[in-house]
DNA sequence: TTGAAAGCGGTACCAG
DNA sequence: CTGGTACCGCTTTCAA
């Protein structure tokens, strides 16, 4: 027998008050309920089982205290550890986050936003967007992370930086040909990061390949690397999941790591800890974009910017240390 | 500016019809309308913008067609690609999912379930729940994922079975000294299952370490069944991210996977596609999985089940094949 | 074929 | 300090 859902007025009945004040009981306000009437409430409550019901409370209210947010593939660790950490810092501040996947495809990805507006969420947080999803139109604030877009705020890592500071170390340990493992088009930063460090230590780039952000798109780079006719000796790769699959491609191959080949990565996430050897990172502090990303829809500042945070780089075995 | 919402009063008004037909228009029903007319709403709904309101309707309908899900911790992955898999399913079956997550602590969890409860969600989704949280009052439908709870529906993979195929392949490449890492008290299946296949081949029980389900747990598991006075020549983990731990320990020893000591493991995430060695998995059919759980949500059956899903056997390198 | 209106559960103002 | 009540946006019955 599914019972049906108890209401404020079974509870107002109950405790023989008018729904007024069962209201002010449960919010603590806006007026003051005598003590003894809001024993009553509190009792009738409890024994009726009440529970408010969000959504007409939102429909009155005009909000959810919802925040949407939409990643590209929550089996991504990366993304994973940053939808963990939105979710630690909205729950924190009493928000709830309705969290979906857009599989990496820009049609998913706009549905998804429109079919979380007619939720009405408070708020969007688009993670690495695809794509510039046309949000003229959008009445919430939207905050897009590790990706900037020209209509509204962002928040990401210092990339160029990061790199960069990743790329120095290895040069520090004595290489003179440092391969890249980047993305597709529309990811220059971390590229940037790798010639700003060869540069300055006058070095010429070493060979670069292209690859998805995957661990196979990492193993078939790390293969292509090794082949290359410029074969260097240490590898900096622009995501964790790219440098675990230059970690097998380079097993596969026979070659010790980081013996005859160094490797680098860009992003942090636990497995790292895990790999063989365990990689050093360049690791996207993800708690402080987190908060800054909800910090930011919750006072719904106006203006465009663009937050970057410092990165950490973690020293582990891969890199020769 | 930010342009206040559009509602269906105004596309009535700008169209010049009433609202009723303005919900007949959106639902195509429950009555006809005039080509005519239907176009002229139309046009209001597309030069206005107007998003219908969700909280609305689920206040006027009863339903929110959403699911919550909780898993004990978003940042694995075996409960990552459980979420991808139900989100993929429910969305494919017209229902939203609020995903969060428990942080693996009862009382976070208890937080979390009546947070969903409040907000209307039309059922529950709870994976791998901590303990049992009174379910009694809950008037919408619960499934619990990978653990069986005493009074709601369950779903889970053939752990028992599947623990012993995964050991039998293990017995067939010659092992007799099979060690064992499992979780704590409250999962007994696995380890009856590599006992059933150590018994069947008239095999003594190798040693068992208990850790928790973590990277940093199968690590310290690995050592320990290193150092055993019964060192085994291979190792059966039962999770993942215990294999990953293990695997680094056996590196970290020197040990060589698989000539030394051979591993399978049980879940089959992505991430054992690219440890080194690749890991033999038992994979754990997350998608029939996901299937089961919303449909199950969907239909709303009564009676309390406990459905379990055959595993697969994935070859790989980590056993000796 | 369309319009008017009741009501979903809750909030908060206005009276008392 | 508390009761009555209008209203949030939408669906759907009843009447026209």
């Amino acid at each position: 027998m599914p019972k049906d859902p108890v209401t404020r007025n079974d509870v107002a009945e109950y405790a023989g008050v008018s729904t007024a004040v069962v209201s002010y009981v449960v919010n603590e306000g806006p007026r003051k309920v005598a003590p003894e009437t809001r024993a009553r409430v509190l009792d009738a409550i409890r024994t009726l089982g009440y529970r408010p019901n969000a959504t007409a409370r939102a429909l009155r209210m005009g909000t959810t205290r919802t925040f949407g947010l939409i990643t590209p593939d929550g089996g991504n660790p990366l993304f994973a550890g940053l939808a963990k950490a939105i979710d630690r810092e909205a729950a924190a501040r009493g928000y709830v986050v309705l969290q979906t996947s857009a599989d990496g495809d820009p049609v998913t990805e706009r549905a998804k936003i429109a079919e979380l507006l007619t939720r009405q969420v408070s708020g969007l947080l688009l993670v690495a967007p695809t794509a510039d999803p046309s949000l003229d139109d959008v009445e919430v604030p939207v905050i897009a992370i590790n990706r900037v877009l020209p209509t509204v705020s962002s928040v990401r890592p210092a990339y160029r930086e990061g790199a960069r500071i990743g790329v120095e170390h290895l040069i520090s340990h004595g290489h003179r040909t440092i391969g890249l493992v980047i993305g597709g088009a529309g990811h220059p930063e971390r590229e940037l990061g790798w010639r700003d460090a060869l540069a300055a230590a006058g070095l010429a780039p070493g060979p670069v390949a292209h690859a998805t952000f995957s661990r196979a798109g990492g193993r078939a780079a790390g293969r292509e690397l090794l082949a290359s006719s410029d074969r260097p000796t240490a590898i900096f790769a622009s995501s964790d999941l790219q440098a675990v699959g230059v970690l097998s491609a380079l097993h596969e191959a026979g070659v010790r790591v980081p013996d005859d080949v160094a490797v680098v990565a860009f992003d942090g996430t636990p497995e790292t800890e895990y790999s063989w050897p365990p990689l050093t990172v360049v690791r996207q502090p993800l708690e402080r974009m987190a908060e800054a990303a909800v910090g930011r829809l919750i006072d719904g500042a106006q203006a465009v910017e663009a937050f970057t945070f410092p990165t950490e780089l973690i020293l582990r075995r891969s890199c020769g240390c």
